[in-house]
RNA sequence: CGGGGUGUAGCGCAGUUGGUAGCGCACCGCGUUUGGGACGCGGGGGCCGGCGGUUCAAGUCCGCCCACCCCGACCA
């Protein structure tokens, strides 16, 4: 077993966040630098996580496919920005089977260009489109500092490639995902976050418009999210992605793409984590209820694990695990469930066996104060009441949080201040030389241009210009 | 690639003026324990980052490499 004591999040966040993937079993370092082996317990999330977004992509009418991991070097070079925005961080093949390569093969990035090639194919006519097709998989890039699950030189991901005849449908499209991403984070991940827009020197290599998910972590860092992007013309273009119209006249597409990646498992972690541990949101938990028997002869374990069979029985709607372990004791079961982020406990003991009632804890309010005895009959509907309770609980507490770091300042120096303890709120002129100014001197960038926020003017806190936008500036992961 | 640091058991560390390696946790066995991180006894485990040098003798001194971590230029 591990030591007994994470550094707190006060102390040293980014230590405890390290600690923690690793104690939790989320994830693991690999032999090369700057790789993760996720681990069954963060698979497991992962897994929930897929079927959570899975089932929005389909209810919106897209197919999965899958396009594969290498493509020839020259199709990144297709598209200026795009070559320019990854040519850093990519991973080349040179030699195959032996043999140098006449071309050398890239390991995707990203996989627009594949796409790209492919939808010119297959696209003829106005009546082959939309196409919607999303995929899971996994990319490389080359990053140079790197962190598990928020930046590894592979991560894990889904990424959805449309092709449509009209921008305006491009760009609905865009907004479409951005709200799936968004219903997502809020209602399985109760992760809270602002959908907006990324500035022309944030935005995506090759995008016309990118849109972000952007969430505020437990140390007020922000956290892109997900994203969103609408491409233009700009890859039809490269790709000859062309269709008939009904006019007979043949016209470019309008792409989209956009991707959520094992970042997410990140945020999850960074949002809802305590100083004992994880804490998972119960709707992605991948146990949501730990049962503990407790006993110290044979009599109360067989009258314990009667009582114990039962609730396996009748919560088997949920995502239970039964800790029979024999070697460790009740107390040290408490807090390495804790740590691994359990929404819900159960202890029997004999005492509950002679009273008909289960000690419950809920795992957003840690330790002894989080239990409470309450009766075995009726016990699966009040668990189903409390891990509701527990994700609306989490979710309001991210919200609270969120929103009492976000400030307004004044003038320049105000924000100067504030960044280093929170998000800026501000109104923008949208010259990238304020953006610029404000990331040299305090290392903070624009995180987006919220979508919804009141029509008005200001004046840009940076330069005093007139500003008809207001967007956050906060220091990233 | 620039600045700083560290390499000794799975992890965290100690190792004196050079004398052939130890502690805590984890792991294995037995017993007692078990309602908030149990205890006792007994075990297993090391090319001391690598190469070379000095020396009768190097974890320790010298030189050169290598790796990793932290801080600065890029990113879901």
């Amino acid at each position: 077993m591990a030591e007994e004591k994470l550094p707190t999040r006060a102390d040293d966040f980014a230590e405890w966040y390290n600690q923690l993937v690793i104690r939790a079993e989320m994830a693991d370092y690999a032999p090369v630098r700057g790789c993760m082996v996720v681990r069954p317990y963060g698979w497991a999330l992962w897994e929930n996580i897929q079927q959570a977004l899975d089932k929005r992509f389909k209810a919106t009418g897209h197919m999965n496919a899958a396009f594969p991991l290498l493509i020839p070097k020259s199709f990144l070079e297709k598209e200026k920005e795009h070559v320019e925005g990854f040519s850093p961080e990519l991973a080349i093949v040179t030699i195959g089977g032996g043999e140098i390569l006449e071309e050398p093969l890239i390991v995707r990035p990203t996989s627009e260009t594949v796409i790209g090639y492919m939808y010119a194919k297959w696209i003829k006519s106005y009546r082959d489109l939309p196409v919607l097709i999303n995929q899971w998989g996994n990319v490389v890039r080359w990053e140079l500092r790197t962190k598990l699950f928020l930046r590894t030189l592979e991560f894990y991901w889904q990424e959805g490639h449309t092709a449509h005849a009209t921008a305006q449908e491009a760009q609905e499209e865009t907004l479409r995902m951005l709200d799936v991403y968004a219903d997502f984070a809020i209602n399985e991940a109760a992760v809270p976050v602002i959908k907006g827009i990324k500035s022309p020197t944030e935005k995506f290599a090759g995008a016309i418009q990118s849109t972000t998910i952007e969430a505020m972590m437990g140390d007020t860092r922000a956290l892109q999210s997900g994203t969103s992007h609408f491409l233009g013309q700009n890859f039809a273009k490269a790709f000859n992605i062309q269709y008939l119209d009904v006019n007979n006249t043949l016209q470019h597409c309008w792409t989209t793409s956009w991707g959520l990646s094992t970042r997410f498992i990140g945020a999850i972690i960074m949002t809802h984590g305590d100083d004992q541990g994880l804490v998972l949101p119960p709707r992605l938990a991948p146990i949501q209820v730990v049962i503990i028997p407790i006993y110290k002869n044979d009599v109360e374990r067989s009258a314990v694990t009667e009582v114990v069979e039962k609730l396996k029985s009748e919560l088997g709607a949920f995502r239970i695990k039964i800790d029979d372990r024999t070697e460790v004791t009740p107390g040290f079961k408490f807090n390495d469930w804790e740590m691994r982020g359990v929404p819900l406990r159960i202890e029997v003991g004999p005492k509950d066996v002679e009273k008909g009632t289960l000690a419950l804890s809920r795992r957003d309010h840690p330790g002894r104060a989080g239990k409470s005895f309450v009766p075995q009959t009726g016990i699966a509907s009040n668990v189903a009441d409390t891990l509701d309770d527990i994700q609306k609980s989490l979710l309001a507490r991210a919200t609270v949080f969120r929103d009492a770091n976000i400030h307004d300042p004044q003038n320049y120096e105000e924000l100067k201040e504030v960044v280093t303890k929170g998000w800026a709120y501000s109104w923008w002129c949208e010259s990238p030389e304020c953006e610029a100014r404000v990331k040299e001197d305090t290392k903070a960038s624009t995180r987006c241009i919220p979508i919804d926020q009141t029509s008005g003017s200001g004046t840009c806190v940076v330069c005093g210009e007139k500003a008809t936008k207001k967007v956050y500036y906060a220091k990233s992961y």
